[in-house]
DNA sequence: TTTTGGTTCAAACGTATGTTTCATACGAAC
DNA sequence: GTTCGTATGAAACATACGTTTGAACCAAAA
């Protein structure tokens, strides 16, 4: 039997790594949730740190396999000039669907705050999950979006898919301040509502004149 | 003489809690920074949390203040109908201004770094922050959108207006991956530059029809 | 039955944390 | 010159941290 432990720990790390972050998690806290002595983590991990990285890449790896299979169905049904909104979608859906998915059947906490710590934790904790999890990846969408927007100037096109993962980020991990701004309006729960309000945004957006 | 010590602190403070996060700052570290007794912090302001506070107040108010005073000119300008580019441009450019600056003369650290923590550490301790400073600025834009976007569904109107932070919250946190991801092409240090950018993707994000 | 190798456990390791204490130093008011 | 409120300083407070240790456990192999 393949230690039931180890998932026992990653899943109650990425719960409690979400709602506190990273170093305001201690591994107390993480053993404790998931009934397991404290040893536990250093004996299947080697290390917090470790554990952090295992519990991105979990997550991160199928995410990133999804995309660029999105991605290829797009590129191959129109080499040439793919289309915008096909790409955005490749990218935004399988972590958005990832973000609103509840991590546990009594809901509340969900991934979304997970993912936003690749971007706002301290440099060298998350950089190596970062570099191994997503650089290739943007990569290959940016030139995609090359391809589909070819007299677009380069420079221009880096600050637009820049701005995209900003909306996507905010997206992912914001939701209860939009519910706020919005007095309660708006209380979504659901990955393809949110890509509905967001791809003709960001297809504007990326196809709108500099100036 | 009003108490150096305590600028002395709150500069020191901004600076390590934009580097290395809220929970990761050590009160050794900042009064180290600073020059400072350790027990200065709990002497001036009473606790590490209220510090905190301070340190975000400090720089919220004066951008939040700026803000307003700009969208009073735009509203001003055009009371029935203002500009969607005004209004865009009263809510981005104090605060990526802030963002940009850099803190002491020798430059690295930038606030970006900072204001990014009302978004994502764990929420009890920057809620006080962001209810004082951001909530009520926030309405007054929503209404100054709905105001020049009269069509616009309410609904799709919160919606696009969290993009927009989204991208701005992204622009002045994450210049590094923008930089790595550019492959050096793109090292943005000018919120002019990042601004001009920014306000035809946004305001054609907003403009488009939802599709 | 004994041995082995992987796993769990309670306990302790040394270090770091935020906070408090109390003695001292300084400067203006009396 | 003494007094008094504010400010600083060195040291200790209790608690929490990530990690390590060595004994105990337990199924499968010998």
């Amino acid at each position: 039997m393949q230690s039931e432990t180890k998932t026992r720990i990653l899943d109650a790390a990425e719960i409690l790594l979400a709602q506190n972050g990273l170093s305001a998690t201690s591994m107390r806290a993480i053993t404790e949730a998931a009934n397991v002595n404290l040893a536990a983590i250093n004996y299947h991990f080697g290390s917090k740190e470790a554990l952090i990285h295992a519990v991105f890449a979990r997550r991160l790896a199928p995410v990133n396999e999804r995309r660029l299979a999105m991605l290829d169905q797009v590129l191959k049904a129109n080499p040439k000039r793919p289309k915008i909104r096909g790409i955005l979608r490749a990218f935004a859906l399988p972590i958005l669907e990832t973000a609103f998915q509840p991590t546990n059947e009594n809901c509340p906490v969900q991934l979304g705050a997970l993912m936003i710590r690749l971007y706002t934790e301290p440099a060298q904790v998350v950089e190596r999950s970062f570099n191994e999890q997503m650089a290739s990846t943007a990569r290959r969408f940016v030139s995609a979006l090359h391809a589909a927007l070819p007299k677009l100037d380069n420079e221009v096109l880096y600050w637009r898919t820049h701005f995209c993962v900003g909306c996507l980020v905010h997206t992912m991990h914001a939701r209860p301040i939009l519910t706020a701004v919005s007095n309660g309006t708006i209380q979504c729960d659901n990955a393809e509502e949110a890509l509905e309000q967001m791809l003709p945004f960001l297809e504007a957006g990326l196809t709108s004149a500099s100036n």
